[in-house]
DNA sequence: CTGGTGACCATTA
DNA sequence: TTAATGGCCACCA
């Protein structure tokens, strides 16, 4: 095996979304931070577009940095209701982020 | 190589 | 408040 190296990437970030715990979400942007990836939440949403199924990793709980879901189409309707069956409250499809935004530990957290 | 697209984000007006 | 713009990376024709 030799090339392998892009799907590296995916892998990085498929790998942080896992880390995910259940009843929290995080966005594309902070996915992509932790996977060493600042600003580029671009590639967190094209790695989850091109997530295999069968691997049990939580796509639904990673969503846009606005709180609300970007996938369209009826993918978008399920995670809602994946989310609501984990206690995501959605007030007028808004997630209440700073309440449900999952951190990697204390020493992580937006700054304005 | 070039240009266009995408489950994005922050800034600016 | 909403719209528009630039940036950033990977993939595809």
């Amino acid at each position: 095996m030799k090339h392998r190296a892009e799907k590296d990437t995916y892998l990085r970030i498929w790998r942080t979304v896992e880390r995910i715990p259940r009843g929290k979400v995080a966005s594309y942007g902070t996915i992509a931070m932790l996977s060493g990836f600042p600003r580029q939440g671009r590639l967190a949403g094209y790695a989850l577009h091109n997530l295999p199924g069968g691997t049990g990793i939580p796509w639904h709980r990673v969503i846009n940095a606005k709180g609300k879901i970007s996938i369209p189409g009826k993918r978008g309707e399920e995670q809602k209701r994946l989310l609501r069956e984990e206690g995501i409250a959605f007030t007028r499809g808004i997630i209440d982020m700073g309440k449900c935004e999952w951190r990697s530990g204390t020493g992580l957290r937006k700054k304005k």
